[in-house]
DNA sequence: TTGGTCAGGTGAACGGTGTTCAGGTTAAGG
DNA sequence: CCTTAACCTGAACACCGTTCACCTGACCAA
């Protein structure tokens, strides 16, 4: 059996969804294609472009097109993107790890700077969209490791996790609308 | 030469910061001591127990008693947990990793919490807390990351990173500020 | 039909990693 | 002085990502 890049990058999110990312190594993969993990290097150049092309799957997979009004777009664009990040095991982390070493998964934060330009937040919006980032990100890492260890029985759950992520997410939203009321009060002079 | 966990502590912070993350193996960390890498399991139960203590280490030296008014505590808990989280190389990875995880470095969390509730931010002020410190987390390490990327030479440096933080820091405290004048507002009623 | 090309895969190795464990050594205290 | 406990050794185990020379089979042009 002769496989093409796509073909692995999906056995990966299975295997990844499956066993989790300690588990995810190139000999594993190999193992499950029935082939030798030198093979993998054919189709990339190291573990690390593996990964950064299962984080833009698991992306892709989840992807709503934005619209409607600004603000809400910013909502829903953090809500769509912290369910894709909690739909596969590990995904938060796989995901913000590719983002952060700036090998991938740029598409929420280039969506957030387009939504909140589009909400007049001016050069303010970059600093505003990674905010945003910083927080899903955190929050959906958060969540998934305690989510985990909950499953393994180290701790119990909580289940209040979608409010406080609804929470916290309100709170930057607001901060984000009182700057922007200032970036116009100012402008107005 | 016999050592005490202390001096273990203190010996892979000089690593972590002279040579990084990836470096501080328990290998490297021996051979610095002169030691075999086994011994280390004498004072450690294994290296996520040594990266916990590490960071502990790291927050303790950074750690200002935390006083004046609720928001200014905030404020100076944020940009001085920054200031720790930068003092040493990947610093802000080893934190977060271990807060993340729950094995220590809980002093900033406790701190801040602390400061929100006696803003009278009630039950919302665990949901802050945990809100700053995704942010403060995420900012530091993203800055890290692109700190080094830029002393390796592979992208330019980017040197408006602390107004960056300031800006991003004073979106949530202003998202903070405006609950709890709901929160207020309702209590009235 | 033949022959060349090349994406995809093999097999073996290299130099690392965290961790375990039975046993040795050394400093401190009764 | 002798015991106890803390500290350390040496060797191994089971993995890891990665490299490289070589092989294989499908496809396509002549």
């Amino acid at each position: 059996m002769r496989y093409r890049r796509e073909d692995v990058v999906a056995r990966a999110l299975e295997v990844l969804d499956d066993y989790g990312l300690a588990d995810l190594t190139m000999r594993r993969l190999g193992t499950e294609l029935g082939v030798r993990p030198s093979a993998l290097y054919h189709h990339f150049a190291n573990k690390q472009s593996l990964l950064a092309a299962v984080a833009d799957e698991i992306l892709l997979r989840g992807r709503h097109e934005p619209s409607g009004a600004w603000d809400v777009r910013v909502t829903s664009i953090c809500t769509e993107l912290r369910d894709s990040l909690l739909a596969y095991r590990d995904g938060a982390e796989v995901v913000a790890t590719v983002w952060a070493f700036g090998l991938g998964a740029t598409q929420p934060h280039d969506d957030l700077v387009k939504a909140l330009t589009d909400g007049g937040l001016g050069d303010l919006a970059p600093t505003a969209a990674r905010t945003l980032l910083h927080f899903v990100y955190g929050h959906a890492v958060d969540e998934q490791t305690h989510l985990q260890a909950a499953a393994a029985g180290a701790i119990e759950d909580d289940v209040r996790d979608t409010d406080d992520f609804v929470t916290g997410l309100g709170l930057i939203a607001a901060g984000i609308s009182m700057a922007k009321a200032v970036r116009e009060a100012s402008a107005d002079r």
